[in-house]
DNA sequence: TACTCAATTTCGCTC
DNA sequence: GAGCGAAGTTGAGTA
C-alpha cells in the first residue's frame, strides 16, 4: 500500500506517514497552513499562510504558494529531511551541510497528504539548445561568414572557453560567440572577454576578430559591440525547433567582413572542429 | 467542500474534478504515469514514467520527477490550463501566448489528485542579498577602501547601471561592483565594461579604477582582474546573515590601492548615495 | 512592453 | 569538490 493519502490527519497521523514515506523513498505532498524559515547561503523568514510542500526522495524540498514558477522556499537535492511534532505544530526539517543550510517548515493544520513512489523517467530530450546552434555553424561555417573555418569548440583561454574558435577568410583568428536568445550587454562583454584573451595569446600584431552569433541584440548591446569593434550576425532559430520567432531580426549580418580572396590559411592548432555530443541520452 | 482528494479515478473522474479545481481557483496536485511534450522557446520531449503534476490556478504547471530541484517541465505563469481526455489518455495542455508555448502532459493513470485552495502568504523576507551588501557599502565606505565617497548608486551609463560609483581618496572616479558570493570571470567582464563605458563618458585623461567587492575571487578571476588593471576587495558576509562561512579569504584586499592625501574632491554628478529601499514588503 | 541584472539561482560538464 | 557557463532559466525593478 505505498500511495498514500490522508485528510485532516492529526499531527501525529502526519508524521508517522511522512516518516513512513521517506522510509519508502516516495515522493510527498503536504496541503496546510504553515510558517517556513530557511537559513544558510541567505536567511529568509514567511510568515503563516496556505501553501504545498513537495518532499522528494533525494532530498528536495519545496514550497510552493499560489504564484510563480519558482518555489517561495526550497531545498536543494541533498538534503535530509525530518519530521516532528513540537509545541503542538508539526514541524518538518529540511537540511545539508556544505553548504550549511536548513529549511523549517511549520504547520498550524494540515488539511493534506500525499505520498507515491515517483521513480525514474527523468530522460528529457530538449531541442533548441545552444549546443544545437553551434552544431549548426561547425556544420555551416558560412552561417557566421563567408570563408569561415571553425578550428575547435570550447577552446581554453585564459578568459574561458571560447564556443567556437577559427579562422576567417584572411585567415586570421576569429572569435564566435553563441547566444540561443537575444543578447544584451553581457554577452558583448563575454566575447570581448575570451577576444581580448585571445588577443593576449596570440604572436604580438595578429588582429583577432569577435562575432556574436544571437538572434537578435538590444541597443545598447550593440552599441558597445560597435565600441569594441566586434560583430553580430543574426542566426535565426530553425522552424521545427522552436515554434514562436522571437524578432524578425531577419538576415542582418554586421560583422566587419573582411573581403573573400585568400581561401583560409588553416591555422591548424586547437582540437579538430567537430560537434561535443549533444544528444541527451534518455537515463531511465 | 473545496478540499478535494481523489484516488485512483477514472480519466472521467479526473477531468471533472480539474475542471472544477480550475474554476475554483484551486492549486491542483496530480500524481500518476504520464508522457510530456513543450513546444515554444525550445521543444521536448518526455517519455512515459511516474510524476508529480502541480497545477496552479496562476496557470503555472510543474512537472516534476523524483529528483531535482528544478521541474522536469512547465509552463511559467500566465497560461491556460485545459484538460481532456483523448484516446483513452488524461491530456492537461497548458499554454500561452507571447511567446507562444505549450505544454502537453498525457496520463496513461492516473493515481492519486488533490485541489486545494491556496491563496496569498507569498511575501518572503530575504536578508543577505546583494541589496543588502550595497546598503552596507553606502554606510560603511571605508570596507570598499579609504577615502571612498559614494557618490550614486545603480548610476547609469552606456554598459549598464553600476552598483555603486563614487571617488577615491585622490578624487578620482571609482566603480564598484558588488557580489554577494564567490566570482569568477564573468564578474570580472561585468566590472571592466562598466569601467570602460565610464571611462568614454569622463573627460579625457581621467583615470577610473574598478572594484570587485566580494567575498572571494577564483585564481582566473583574479588574473583577469590584475590583467585589466582592476582590484579585489574580499568582503565577508555578516555573520547573522548568512551562517555558513563561504571561504576563508580574510580581509584580503588588493584593489590598488592609491595613497590618501586630497580629500575627496566630490564630483557631485549622479544622484545623492542613499539606499534604495531594500525592504521588501509583505504582499498579502 | 522591453531592458538590465540578481538569484538561497539550478544544472551539467570538465578538470 | 571547484570552476565555468547555459538555462525553455525566473523574477524584480525601471524606463
Amino acid at each position: 500500500m505505498s500511495p498514500v493519502s490522508l485528510h485532516d490527519p492529526s499531527h501525529r497521523e502526519t508524521l508517522w506517514e511522512l516518516e513512513a514515506a521517506f522510509d519508502r523513498g516516495d515522493m510527498v505532498t503536504v496541503f496546510g497552513a504553515c510558517t517556513v524559515e530557511y537559513d544558510g547561503r541567505a536567511a529568509s523568514s514567511l510568515g503563516e499562510g496556505a501553501r504545498l510542500l513537495v518532499l522528494k526522495p533525494d532530498g528536495s524540498a519545496l514550497v510552493h504558494t499560489d504564484e510563480g514558477r519558482t518555489p517561495v522556499n526550497w531545498q536543494p537535492p541533498g538534503s535530509e529531511h525530518r519530521a516532528a511534532v513540537r509545541d503542538g505544530r508539526l514541524r518538518v526539517r529540511s537540511s545539508r551541510t556544505s553548504p550549511d543550510e536548513t529549511l523549517d517548515v511549520r504547520f498550524t493544520s494540515v488539511s493534506h497528504l500525499a505520498s507515491y513512489p515517483v521513480t525514474g523517467g527523468r530522460g528529457v530530450d530538449v531541442v533548441g539548445s545552444e549546443a544545437d546552434l553551434k552544431q549548426r555553424v561547425v556544420e555551416e561555417p558560412s552561417l557566421v561568414e563567408d570563408g569561415f573555418e571553425p578550428a575547435a569548440t570550447e577552446r581554453e583561454t585564459a578568459a574561458g572557453p571560447v564556443d567556437v574558435f577559427g579562422t576567417d577568410a584572411d585567415g586570421n583568428p576569429l572569435v564566435v560567440e553563441l547566444k540561443r536568445r537575444r543578447v544584451g550587454p553581457d554577452a558583448v562583454g563575454q566575447l570581448a572577454r575570451y577576444v581580448g584573451a585571445v588577443e593576449r595569446e596570440e604572436p604580438d600584431g595578429v588582429a583577432v576578430r569577435g562575432v556574436l552569433v544571437a538572434p537578435s541584440i538590444t541597443d545598447r548591446a550593440r552599441d558597445l559591440l560597435a565600441e569594441e569593434g566586434l560583430g553580430h550576425v543574426a542566426v535565426d532559430p530553425p522552424d521545427d525547433a522552436a515554434g514562436a520567432a522571437d524578432a524578425p531580426d531577419a538576415a542582418e549580418s554586421d560583422g566587419s567582413g573582411a573581403a573573400g580572396a585568400s581561401e583560409g590559411v588553416g591555422r591548424g592548432d586547437g582540437d579538430a572542429a567537430a560537434t561535443d555530443g549533444s544528444g541527451a541520452d534518455e537515463r531511465t
